[in-house]
This record gives C-alpha cells, sequence and structure tokens, in this order.
RNA sequence: GCGCCGAUAGCUCAAUUGGAUAGAGCACUUGACUACGGAUCAAGAGGUUGGGGGUUCGAGUCCCUCUCGGCGCGCCA
C-alpha cells in the first residue's frame, strides 16, 4: 500500500511540475527523519529553486497546494484517499505528507503479501566450496548473502534457481588424494584415526586400513554424519590437507606425487568402478604402493580418480549438511568434471574463436597459448599486460576459461551450431525435506530433490529446465573480481552485450581472523600456526585452508549451540525438555549467526571475533528474536483470558483512529519492508533488511512496556495496540523466517 | 607501479545512495519486574565522520589530493 500511495503521490508531483513547466521531471520521494515531520517526503523543491528562479519554499508551497486539492477530489478507492489532507512546507523547502493512520493499519492488517511474477528467471550461484575440506566461516558468509539475496529475489516475485559450483576435478582435491595415497601413513593412520575410529583396532598396514575404511563407509553411507559435532570426512581432510601443503614444501619426491595424481584425476574413471575396487586395485598384490601407482595409472584403470570422486562426493555432502543447518538449500550442483566432460569448453572455445575474441600467440611470452585481448576495454585500462591466458600453451584449459563456458550456459547462450542449447545432463543427488522458510534442512528423505549435472544428456529427469537465467548473480568474494571481469567481457565480445550487463559479481569483502581470534584457536586445538609478532599486530589475520588457519563452521555453530543451550537452561531454571531444548538452541545459534553476516556491509572485511560472534543481547539475532517471541506471547495470553480478538474486529476498530506516535512509528515501518527488501536487492547490501529488522524490533521492544494490551485501560486502547502488536508480529516474524532465514524459536 | 575496497563514539558497526539535529550495540554510570517473560526498557556520558582543498541551497556520502590499512594485478583454482 505504501509503494501505492507513493506511486499516486509522485505522479500528482509529476503533472504538477509539468504545469510548472518542468521538462520531465524526476520525483523520488523519501522518508521524513523524524516521524513528526511527516510519513512521505519530497525534496525537490531544492534544486528546482535554480531553474525556475523562484524560492524553493514557493515551489513547495505551490506544489503541495496542488497535491492538497488532489487529495481532497481524490476517489475513496484511490490510494491518494490515504493521505490526510493537510500537507507542510518545512525547513528550505521540504513538503511533507502525512497519512490517515487508522485506514492505512487497517490497509495493512488485511491486505495480503502479494508479489507480481516478474519475468525471466534469475540464476544465483553461491556456496561453491572446493569439496577438499570442510566450510569454515568465509563459506558461511559467501551462503548466508547467498541465501538472503535469493530469499530477497523471490519476494519480489523472481523466479530463482541455486546453484552450488563444485569443482570436483581440481588441484585442491589432488592433494587430499595425495595425502590418502603417499603421506607417510602413520602420520595419514592418526589423523583418520581420529574420525574412524576402526583404523586404530584394525590389522594389517596402516594405509590400507585406511583405504578400506573409506571405501567401507563410502559403501555403509557412514562417510559422513549428521550429528553436530561428530567429526566426520570434511574433519578428516580439514586436518589432512595442511599435512599435504606442508610436506610438499619440505619433500621434492613427495611434491611429484602432485602432478600425477592429478593427471590421473583428470583421465577419469569408469562408471562402474566402485570405490572398494579402486581401493582393491591400488592395495593389489602386497606391493608398496608407491612403486605401483605410476603403473596402475598407465593402464588407464581409473582407481585414483575414482578415490578423488569418491574424497569430492563426500566433501560435498558433508557441505549440504553443514549449510543445511543454517536453513541454506540448493535446486542443483553443476559438477566441474561434467563441463569438461559434456565439451562445454570445447563448444565456447569455438564460439571464442569464431567470434574473433581469442587468438593464438606464436611469439612473446605467452607464445603458443590462446590469449583474450582485453586492451580494448576501459575495464582493463592502464594494465601492463592487458592479455588473458585461457589456454595455456600444454594446451588445457584454465579456470577462467571454464568459467566462461559455464557462464554462457547460465546465460542460456552455449549453444550448438544447429541452435539448439549445449546442454548438461542431469540426474538425482539427494532428496531434502525443508519444512519452514528458516526450517533446518534435511538430506535422505522428503518431498524435494537437489539434483547434480552428468556427462550425459541423456540423462534428463523430469521438472523444470536448468540454467538460461535472465539475470545471474554470481556471488564470490571480492578477490576474484578480476576474473570475474574477464568472464563477463568474454560474454560481451562474443556479441551480447546485454548478457554481459546481466552477469552480477555479487562481490563481498573476506572473513578473516582476529589475532584474539587465533591466539584462541591454537590454545583450544593445541596448535601453533607460526604467525609471526609482526602478523599477530595486524588487525585481521587472513584464514588460510592451505595452513590449516581458520574457523570450522561446524565447529561455530556447535560452540554457538552449546551456549545457546546453557543462556537457556540459566532462564529457565527448573529443568526442561532436552529435544525442545536442543531446537530453541539451534534456533537461537542460527539467529545469531546468521544476524551476523548478515548485518555488516558487505565492502567491509569481517574480522571474526568470537565474543561478538557469541554475543546473544544487543544487536545481535537473538534480540531480534525474542522480539518476535515476546510479540507472539502477547497473543497466547489474550487468547487464554479470552480477549484476542480478531483481525476483523481490530481492523474495523482502528479504522477511524487516531494512532499515537510510537504505535504509528512500528506501522509505518512494518510498511517499508518492501522498499528495504527492494533496495537491498538493488545494492546488494543486505545490511539494509538486517538493520531494518532490528529497527522494528527495537521500536517494539520500547513500545512494549508502555503498551500492555491484556491490561490496558480500556477496550479502544486495547483493540488499537493489539492491531498494531499484530501486524509487527506477522511482519517480524515473515522478515526473519523468509527474508533472512532466521527461525523464531516458540519459547527464549 | 596500476586498480579495487576500507578509515565514522574507547571497541564493533549503521546511516534509506546528495537531505532536515550522524544513529545502534558493547563497555561505563544510574534506575525499572507482585507486570503481556529483564536475551528487555528508561536515563547519562561518549563525534572536527583519517588530514587538506573543492563542487552546491545542502556533503559521512560526489570530485581532487595526501596519510594509514587491506586485497587484487598467475600458463593457480
Amino acid at each position: 500500500m505504501l509503494d501505492a500511495v507513493r506511486q499516486s503521490l509522485s505522479e500528482v508531483i509529476v503533472a504538477a511540475l509539468g504545469e510548472l513547466g518542468v521538462e520531465e521531471p524526476k520525483v523520488v520521494l523519501e522518508t521524513p527523519p523524524r516521524r513528526e515531520l511527516g510519513d512521505i517526503a519530497w525534496a525537490g523543491a531544492l534544486p528546482l529553486a535554480k531553474a525556475l528562479k523562484r524560492p524553493p519554499r514557493a515551489i513547495a508551497e505551490e506544489i503541495t497546494a496542488r497535491i492538497a486539492t488532489a487529495v481532497q477530489t481524490a476517489p475513496p478507492e484511490s490510494p491518494l484517499a490515504m493521505l490526510a489532507p493537510e500537507t507542510r512546507v518545512e525547513g528550505p523547502g521540504f513538503c511533507n505528507f502525512r497519512l490517515r493512520r487508522g485506514a492505512f493499519l487497517a490497509h495493512a492488517l488485511t491486505a495480503p503479501a502479494t508479489a507480481a511474477a516478474e519475468p525471466g528467471k534469475v540464476v544465483v550461484e553461491h556456496t561453491n566450496i572446493n569439496p577438499n575440506k570442510a566450510a569454515h566461516i568465509g563459506h558461511l558468509r559467501n551462503a548466508v548473502l547467498g541465501d538472503v539475496l535469493v530469499r530477497c529475489l523471490r519476494r519480489l516475485g523472481h523466479r530463482t534457481e541455486v546453484q552450488n559450483y563444485v569443482d570436483d576435478t581440481g588441484v585442491q582435491v589432488a592433494d587430499v588424494v595425495v595425502g590418502f595415497l603417499f603421506l607417510p601413513e602413520e602420520e595419514l593412520a592418526t589423523v583418520a584415526g581420529r574420525v574412524w575410529h576402526e583404523v586404530e583396532s584394525g590389522h594389517g598396514p596402516l594405509r590400507a586400513r585406511v583405504l578400506a575404511a573409506f571405501a567401507a563407509r563410502e559403501k555403509a553411507g557412514t562417510l559422513v554424519s549428521d550429528v553436530l559435532g561428530e567429526p566426520d570426512f570434511d574433519d578428516l581432510c580439514w586436518d589432512l590437507y595442511p599435512r599435504v601443503t606442508h610436506r610438499y614444501d619440505v619433500d621434492e619426491v613427495f611434491a611429484a606425487h602432485r602432478a600425477e595424481v592429478l593427471h590421473a584425476v583428470e583421465a577419469g574413471f569408469p562408471p562402474d568402478l566402485t570405490l572398494a575396487d579402486a581401493v582393491f586395485s591400488l592395495l593389489a598384490d602386497g606391493d608398496t604402493l608407491d612403486s605401483r601407482l605410476s603403473t596402475l595409472d598407465r593402464a588407464g584403470g581409473g582407481a585414483i580418480a575414482r578415490v578423488a570422486a569418491a574424497v569430492a562426493e563426500a566433501n560435498l555432502r558433508c557441505h549440504l549438511i553443514t549449510m543445511g543447518r543454517l536453513g541454506v538449500a540448493y535446486d542443483l550442483l553443476p559438477h566441474e568434471s561434467d563441463i569438461l566432460g559434456r565439451g562445454f569448453w570445447k563448444r565456447a572455445f569455438e564460439l571464442l574463436r569464431a567470434s574473433g575474441a581469442v587468438r593464438l600467440e606464436r611469439e612473446g611470452k605467452n607464445a603458443g597459448c590462446w590469449v583474450m585481448s582485453l586492451a580494448d576495454s576501459p575495464e582493463f585500462a592502464g594494465m601492463e599486460d592487458a592479455d588473458k591466458i585461457l589456454v595455456r600453451s600444454n594446451g588445457i584449459v584454465t579456470y577462467t576459461g571454464k568459467d566462461i563456458a559455464y557462464q554462457l550456459w547460465k546465460l542460456g547462450l552455449l549453444r550448438d551450431p544447429d541452435g539448439t542449447p549445449h546442454d548438461f545432463g542431469y540426474r538425482p543427488f539427494a532428496r531434502f525435506a525443508h519444512d519452514g522458510p528458516a526450517a533446518e534442512v534435511r538430506y535422505g528423505h522428503g518431498g524435494r530433490e537437489l539434483e547434480r549435472t552428468t556427462s550425459n544428456p541423456a540423462e534428463r529427469p523430469a521438472g523444470a529446465p536448468f540454467g538460461g537465467g535472465a539475470r545471474v548473480f554470481n556471488v564470490i568474494d571480492v578477490r576474484q573480481s578480476y576474473p570475474q571481469k574477464v568472464v563477463k567481457e568474454a560474454i560481451r565480445v562474443l556479441g551480447y552485450p546485454e548478457a554481459a550487463e546481466a552477469s552480477i559479481h555479487f562481490a563481498y569483502e573476506m572473513v578473516a581472523l582476529t589475532p584474539k581470534a587465533v591466539r584462541r584457536l591454537e590454545s583450544t586445538q593445541g596448535l601453533t600456526f607460526g604467525l609471526s609478532d609482526e602478523d599477530l599486530r595486524k588487525p585481521f589475520i587472513e584464514m588460510s585452508g592451505r595452513r590449516g588457519i581458520g574457523v570450522e563452521a561446524d565447529a561455530l555453530l556447535a560452540t554457538l549451540v552449546g551456549e545457546a543451550g546453557k543462556a537457556i537452561a540459566a532462564r529457565a531454571g527448573e529443568s526442561i525438555d532436552t529435544a525442545d531444548l536442543a531446537l530453541r538452541a539451534r534456533a537461537i545459534a542460527v539467529g545469531a549467526l546468521r544476524y551476523q553476516m548478515a548485518r555488516q556491509s558487505r565492502t567491509r572485511v569481517l574480522a571474526f571475533d568470537f565474543d561478538d560472534a557469541l554475543a546473544f543481547e544487543g544487536d545481535t539475532g537473538p534480540y531480534l528474536q525474542y522480539s518476535a517471541v515476546r510479540a507472539r506471547k502477547i497473543f497466547d495470553k489474550l487468547g487464554e483470558k479470552g480477549l484476542a480478538g480478531s483481525v476483523e474486529g481490530d481492523t474495523e476498530a482502528v479504522r477511524g483512529a487516531e494512532l499515537p506516535d510510537g504505535l504509528w512509528d512500528l506501522v509505518l515501518g512494518c510498511a517499508r519492508t518492501r522498499e528495504m527488501v527492494a533496495k537491498a536487492v538493488a545494492s546488494l547490501e543486505f545490511s539494509l533488511v538486517a538493520s531494518h529488522a532490528h529497527d522494528l524490533a527495537q521500536l517494539f521492544h520500547k513500545l512494549y512496556h508502555d503498551n500492555p494490551v491484556l491490561h490496558a485501560p480500556d477496550e479502544q486502547t486495547r483493540s488499537l495496540r493489539r492491531a498494531v502488536f499484530r501486524l509487527f508480529a506477522a511482519e517480524i516474524g515473515d522478515i526473519l523466517e523468509s527474508l533472512l532465514g532466521i527461525p523464531v524459536p516458540a519459547e527464549m
């Protein structure tokens, strides 16, 4: 309704300005800084003063007079009828308008939350965690921002598809495979034994025990645990990976395995090869693994690639569970192996060559490479070397090259010569349940299906086609800006300037650790990261998977759940049901975490600190959740006393009433949600939605103390307060659960 | 060197994209539950928006410049 009033009002102002001789007037309506000034403001008279050669106040007076007439003569069904007849000119020439409070509230109580469907699909790619170790808090920022973007887009009526890209054939997965196959087996067994206890009690050589446990658990489906705090495969890799990279630095022979494994991974494996068979072939004949590996590899058995696929899939499933705990769901898992296997790059390369966007360098430092020239683009002006290599001199495509192919597909522009879309095959990856907008996403059962890509286009389950977005958002941290620009430029030079503009890099700053947080990690985990005094004097310290410096997402969530549980128990006093407590603790932990990620501007480095993250009071998720719980409690109590009233009754009671300023502030605030969501999407600043929610909660908490409903002095006052809080309860619940993904617990 | 980002209260962050008196939280001081639940509220104190120029009716916001900090600028992904 607020939007409709503003729309009508701006039309009237446009018409009035036209009569004053202003050509193509642009009217921007604002909200006055203080409520006593009014509800809607127009500051446009000020900049017109010079052009019209009149004092701004005189212009404003004339405009308001015309508006007053329009309001008075507006038919009752017109949005203009929501405006109060008096308008004021204040300050140097601000026009301030007021709404008819009772009528506006009555309308807000009964208006359905409609969102007209917008044309064109939007594709959002986020999360994209390398499937070689557990998710850390930096990935949480990515997933939460991406997820909130998706929720806001859907609220605005956009059909939105969520993709989580899986780099399953890269060096980082290969590094973990190197760890399993070549790390000294005592070290490997120590790491693996912490998670796979059967390794400690088994028989035979240690490496064989570890690999056997891997295969047995993969077959049994026990690599991944959905119990928070129980270590599983991604935790094992979190330990293993830094040991591998460290060993690369000190052991040349060991380091040579990296390229061997990567080659083997790229060669792929036969689809019917089981992990157990792969492991068996790697360990067969009692030979030592190291001497057999190159032989096996040359034979093309695919055993190593099979192990890599198992590593990637198990980590991916861990990541899905981690994000599922926060209520983050996906539609599709595009795999890098399928981008290659399905020949995406081959086709994209043909298109790039045909359009002349790439050329083969004959000489110079890039001799033998296929490069894309960026020299003609102003975006890259001033660069010393404005060429980007897409195909290396050894014939292997770079990551950026693959990304161009993938982006073309996302935009629906990757087509075969006959014009048909060059598409993936698809296969179900997991079933999942998502019971409520902020509920935990649970895998393994449920009514929804998550798909993954395959290399076989004949595999095609029923359902909506993927890709082909009219707009594509890539949620990737700001350090990837340069390759993202290259991808965008490639789309442009291929002859799709509109699609290039519709390719949006949602860049956000990285998550780092405060030195205090790093020291706490070292002391609680008994580790030493070997940071210098100089490092520890910095404002923040970058996380590093290679060095093992980071906070695991699950570990943080587990700590939060534990702290929230303690807080609940302390408040509840006597014993409460443990299942109930777990549910509430989860809601509060997720609320605290998601709000912390959403409330900060995306352009600032998030220096993670445990004390900040574990705060439950003040400007935090739980503060917002408490406001929602409190509001609902009012209606519980009213219900017990038979005073709950009804929407219809309250609507009639408030229609002609005058609301005091405080209550009115809350009503108007609730009405501004859609405006804030639209601004957030336009600027990709979801701190706007977070702070909007905070503003509403704060207003409510203030009003709560002075506006008792149950003990209201009279029936009219009660229905007025009840109506306002009814509106708030619905609004805050919706903002928290549907837009921010923050669950509202039954009790706190 | 070139490019991008940041610098706002002691600390962590906002500021509706150029609007009216720069706001929250934490910490600090004081006060409020026989109450619709105190994860709350009321009050106090805390600011030359990094420095300096400029643009205009108006600048934390735009332009120039300087300082400090961070991140990019791979035949890595």
